[in-house]
DNA sequence: TACAATTAGGACCAATTAAGTCCTCTTTAC
DNA sequence: GTAAAGAGGACTTAATTGGTCCTAATTGTA
């Protein structure tokens, strides 16, 4: 569905929340302010923390913060951490695990378009998840914007159906 | 998982096939053509009919043509025909079907960044999909690469720590 | 007119994935 | 020693996907 999983989701709330707080904050502690499943949010939280985003104390008075700072934390990493490398399609990673490999005309291409959709990603931080009025976001969403009007001139259209 | 289905990859596949060819062609035709199973493809080649993208026409030497020419169909139209609207997170579509939306700080972000990775998407048209040496989605990923360096510069780092 | 080739529109089932729980072990402060 | 916390994973249920199949409607041709 092109949609990310609710753990991941999750995820970026529970960041957001870490990125807010300014001491360390144990999984139920965040769970309750970020108005999450208890149980989920530990999940998440380990997934984060095996990824190295967050460091995480046991213990009595342990729990969780940002391993670095919110600026330095990409979405992406976010999403990987939970659900691993992001992947619009099989072939966009693995190569020699689609049977259509060699007839597919379009293998190549969803590599690059994989990458494109990976930067405007990449180019999120936690710092700007977590700061809703700073505007950075939307300066990326702008700047993502087609360079000329949204459809092609007219006379540049190539029609593809060939001889 | 942020990936595509199955189908959606069989649709860009059909699409690319149907763009290079220059007559009407048959499902089974397609199937065998683009090695994908038929029933599969009859199954795509609907979905894409009723969005309007393919032409079909019944009966005996019925079959499909692309709707426009292939400059004009976005990989987001074939994408949304088959799979829904674009929306990584149930927020970035959807209002109000969230139960943590009031308390969520990442809401209004997602629809941005959600918005940019469409227009990635949107960028990249099946004429560039079938054509995979004219390095146009090339030079779209290179466009979206960040714009100064990777990583931002240390002393612009704002830690979202507050007091 | 009958028939064969096709698409239209679903229904159905099996396999996979995601979501949500729960259990046990380890670590640490008090 | 005990309680609070994370680590690691197993398990169950629900949702989604992928693949198949069936029946109707449409159209060219013998």
């Amino acid at each position: 569905m092109l949609r990310l999983s609710k753990l991941t989701d999750y995820g970026t709330v529970i960041m957001t929340t870490l990125a807010q707080s300014d001491s360390r904050r144990s999984a139920t502690d965040l769970a309750a302010t970020a108005n999450l499943p208890v149980d989920a949010a530990r999940k998440v939280l380990k997934d984060l923390a095996r990824a190295g985003l967050v460091q995480s104390e046991r213990g009595a008075h342990g729990g969780y913060a940002l391993a670095r700072p919110a600026a330095d934390i990409s979405v992406t990493a976010i999403i990987e951490a939970i659900e691993g490398p992001i992947a619009l399609t099989e072939c966009s990673i693995h190569d020699h695990r689609c049977e259509i490999e060699q007839s597919c005309g379009a293998r190549s291409n969803w590599h690059l378009i994989n990458r494109a959709v990976r930067m405007a990603l990449d180019q999120v931080s936690l710092a700007d998840m977590a700061s809703p009025g700073s505007g950075r976001i939307a300066a990326l969403a702008r700047r993502f914007a087609p360079p000329a009007p949204v459809s092609v001139p007219a006379d540049s259209i190539q029609r593809m159906t060939r001889a």
